[in-house]
DNA sequence: GATGAATGAGGATTCATTCAT
DNA sequence: TATGAATGAATCCTCATTCAT
């Protein structure tokens, strides 16, 4: 059975609600919409999903995961030495940029619509961004271990400010589609930050 | 009479919404919630309100101002060299947790629930952003101005990205209550940042 | 006292609510419309008047008495002769008329908005039509016991039918303002109804 | 499946509108009242309406179209003389009598309740009563051209005036159902003043 | 008397959800 | 399995009415 072939029932009612969420917002999206958006019935959906809420959260689900591929692509520990990781830094930069470039929704649904759903769908998106801050924290860990980041920032921490940084990247895309055009500037800022401060480099005391 | 005392019909409405608004998501709250909390009819909001909406951009307008006056004490050219300036990013620093610890309810809702609610109102957190990222970018530019911040960074880019950092603070608490606790790690963290990068300095090469 | 010069409230307030009623209709004019027409407060109308529909109850009342003024002007016992009567017919059109281009609120509150907003008002109205309709059947029983009108009419129907030719040039009027303009010819048509029938005068056959 | 004997959910809505709204008037009559006489939820009623007026738009359209049937059931130039229009007359009469009698609430909505409700409906009211207008003056037209009815007639105006006798019938019984016992008194009077008038006849003077 | 702030009953409308076909 | 007709809970909002000042 072709089941690669054709995406599926649940799957294309996942991508309609994606995007009918994205346009509308959750609340002012029917579940008579997304049907629509798809030209099935709207019962049909029912048969895929417990409720409204249901879909939201697989669509975050999706969502979350589609950001987890591009964040959990390189290795945390492939990273040898300052220059390999802002390298690594650049290059997961870019995937994040044209991840959220190529379906501008994608930031709007995780950074504002659903996480506002429901106590649960909060948790939800809590939880991944707490997975996501574990990433980041792995590799400032293995780069303390191997040398290059300082021994005295706190990771746990540092891994937060650091994703802050890189989302609101996505989060000022998702509010203005134009801001994709600062892709390279926002990361040259990024990496300024992580590696060199803004402090100008002092004469050699 | 102490007219002071007494907040106003109006005032008070907006800071039951406020409170509401947070506890069960703008969507979620009826009128007679606003109502119910403050013990007066529900028709009595429409006296000071057109409709929900209109509550819910007060509320927001209420919300980005208490911020406003938190980012904007300080003025932008008051810093005369780095140091003045790491110590008053710890100041403002510390003036934004204290917000946002002391109201967690202001993370949640200009976070998230209220840049939801409406395209008008997603344009007024919009520019609210703008305002504070003129502000930062102030700063920068000062320093560069001055000599003690790098020439070649892009202030305005590195302005929202450097607000990036803090609001996702706001944001953390806001997720997570007891993250307040992460105070001063989350400051020193951002000032690291900003200040030395989280290279390792090496040995005077 | 001079109480004939100034209106009074309650006249005043009679003035305003007959122009609102005409103008939006009994339902959709609000006791703040009548208020605000005058610049009074809207709790003042509560002094002078139970409720919404006592208020419709006195513009009704005045509205009928108006029109009862006109219709009892001539006394149905003056008319000598067919000839008169047709004169007086003549005379209470145009007066009738006069009457409802003057005021085209009158026929819309009279003929349509105030007889639908209650059971009472309906009997009002009921009731006002009747006594019109006894006035034109004492005119019609002169004629017949003077012997100029026919002997074998139903005085209590026809004067109902009688008036219904002439109140529905009133109501004319109200649908359609520019109605005014058939004055004589509406009156025309109804003096040659009543006095000769449309029947082609045959020769004396 | 005896399609035609089932009304249809669209035509039963009407059918109760129509009887709800006689009853209790437009504005006091809830959706919640039209669906509670079906015993369907009050939801349905939006499945086959826009909204509240949209019913009433309905049923004014409707129950005028029943009225236009009566009128439009006799061709205005199948009469050659005026014995003929004076019989086709009492028949049209009858036919009305008929109906608004078998159905009080029929007057009642068109000549009342339906036409103050709104603007537009007053509109769809008052061409009604044009078309019906029409019917009578080429009725009235067909008889000047015959020659048996006057020539200096105003049709336009005296279908107007005739149109109000008949129909002031059926508003007497809209206001007073027990008027449907003048049935034929109505009429005669009627088809009196239409070719008799009312003067006594004279002594071939 | 006059005012208008406050009230809450009332009703139109929406839409997630169910279920017979 | 798919459908969409039916449902009614839920909620916004209006406005007649009250009453303290």
């Amino acid at each position: 059975m072709a089941r690669t072939a054709e995406p599926g029932r649940r799957d294309s009612i996942l991508d309609a609600a994606h995007a009918v969420f994205a346009r509308k917002g959750y609340a002012a999206a029917g579940i008579a919409d997304l049907a629509g958006e798809l030209g099935i019935g709207h019962g049909t959906v029912y048969r895929y999903f417990e409720n409204k809420r249901d879909v939201a959260s697989a669509v975050l689900d999706r969502a979350l995961g589609r950001i987890a591929e591009v964040v959990a692509a390189d290795p945390p520990d492939a990273t040898a030495g300052l220059d390999e990781y802002r390298a690594q830094v650049w290059r997961i930069g870019r995937r994040l940029y044209a991840l959220f470039a190529a379906d501008p929704a994608l930031g709007r649904l995780v950074f504002f619509d659903l996480a506002t759903v429901d106590e649960r769908l909060r948790e939800q998106h809590r939880e991944a961004l707490d997975r996501f801050a574990d990433y980041t924290a792995a590799y400032l860990r293995n780069g303390q271990e191997r040398g290059f980041l300082r021994g005295d920032l706190d990771a746990r921490v540092t891994a937060r400010v650091v994703n802050g940084m890189v989302f609101e990247g996505a989060a000022q895309v998702a509010r203005d589609p134009t801001a994709v055009a600062l892709r390279d500037a926002w990361i040259r800022a990024v990496v300024m930050l992580m590696f060199d401060g803004l402090a100008q480099p002092g004469p050699p005391s």
